[in-house]
DNA sequence: CGGGAATCGGATAGGGCTTTCCGGTTTGCT
DNA sequence: AGCAAACCGGAAAGCCCTATCCGATTCCCG
């Protein structure tokens, strides 16, 4: 209808920052990275709930022009956290390369939940599915797979229990997610105290039976359905 | 200004149910019924988010007619939830009750989070403060002195970790709530395996050390600042 | 059974949220 | 310098929230 509506999506896929893909106007190209730069602060301490009017008022830029370049949320987050995502995928692989399969495992938790801590955003993106979001999605399995292999690592050398499982990571992130999300900055460490409590309980050798945990399937919807409520303001039921 | 501005304050000090004060019209006796089901299914089911208007709806009364005998979210809450706590605070008699000082303290912490799986309002409650609400936080405080002499006893059994703090159930709560929220009823037993996971770590001997835990007063203030997104809509910034 | 007071409940105020509209401004190229 | 295209951003639409207003209804008592 309207010949003004061609939105800006030759920036990429859809996906992550292909940077410099076609030259734009200067002050496009300025307020793009004041927008990323104020969303990846607003994200990193409200969370994702934080409002697209917050962002754009902390990038000074009108609400308007914060929609043409990212047409929905989602796809903002996807801009803001891709970089944050691969720190994530890439922890593995450091962590792959301790020569102490259980410093490793250990060293890798410790450093996942920091990086919660670190950004309230990223906290909630990993609790997270976005279906949508193909870069995003294909850093996170990667970062599993590479969990899965240092899982095994660590129970082979006998210092893991055997019962542990990836998705008890999962839990554990989202238990971590709580008490940031509970605690905020009144209480900024207490989540450390909880990851030591559950790296102890990983430990071998058991030291009793555990309920069986959560179907694989059961999580990713779970993790699905909570991104859901982030795009469009709270229905009031959701959670 | 208006001779009809004189809401209905009469019930109370503003604090809990006087329950049988003095005796009211039977339409309004019976709306209060209707009401105070209609709210403990809405927040067992979506926490102390839901909206006032979804209490309405499914009392089958007017929305003016809920915020006339509640006149503010937060009495509502205390009125529906006073009962909780005092089971929640009955829950420590019981544990101590028990002749092993250990499987009372375990048994304890199993049943108050289940109590949280059971009723996502009380999961949010559990995790908050209402300072203005002195029945509830009575019953908290009773609950907590009760816990500490739980502690004591499974201590001096040998069977609880000595660097073991009543701080730490209030992290288990939060973690707990923040996989109830996530989990949802996608995976409705995952919660289990973090309490076992947690409760074997608090078993002794300690594994290693640990970080400090949060102080006492750290705590109160995020449990404090959490209760204050409830009563009005997210601000999405709050400070 | 009738009247007055207590109670009800839809409409409304006032605010936040995401997303769209459109007149005004800036940019870059000639 | 000049001009069209690209871009900006305030205002507004549409929805949900808590809380209030006030005409219509119901209850209770004499």
């Amino acid at each position: 209808m309207n010949p003004r509506d061609q939105h800006a999506n030759r920036t990429g896929t859809g996906s992550t920052a292909d940077s410099a893909a076609q030259p734009k106007r200067s002050d496009a190209e300025r307020n793009r990275g004041r927008i990323i730069a104020a969303a990846r602060a607003v994200f990193g301490r409200d969370g994702l709930n934080a409002s697209m009017a917050s962002v754009a008022r902390e990038a000074e830029v009108g609400i308007a022009t914060l929609f043409r370049h990212f047409p929905t949320k989602e796809e903002l987050v996807v801009a803001v956290f891709s970089d944050r995502m691969e720190a994530y995928a890439q922890a593995t692989a450091e962590a792959l390369a301790d020569p102490d399969p259980w410093h490793g495992f250990t060293g890798y938790i410790q450093e996942v939940c920091a990086m919660q801590a670190a950004d309230r955003g990223f906290a909630d993106i990993l609790t997270m599915s976005f279906p949508g979001a193909q870069a995003l999605e294909a850093l996170r399995a990667q970062a599993y797979q590479g969990f899965l292999e240092l899982i095994g690592r660590a129970k082979d050398s006998g210092q893991l229990r055997e019962d542990f499982t990836s998705r008890d990571l999962v839990l554990l992130l989202m238990a971590n997610a709580g008490i940031l999300s509970a605690t905020g900055d009144a209480a900024p460490d207490a989540w450390r105290r909880l990851v030591a409590w559950m790296i102890q309980s990983f430990q071998a050798p058991a030291r009793g039976p555990l309920p069986d945990p959560p179907e694989d399937a059961a999580l990713y919807e779970a993790m699905r359905r909570a991104s859901h409520g982030v795009t469009s303001p709270e229905t009031g039921k959701r959670r």
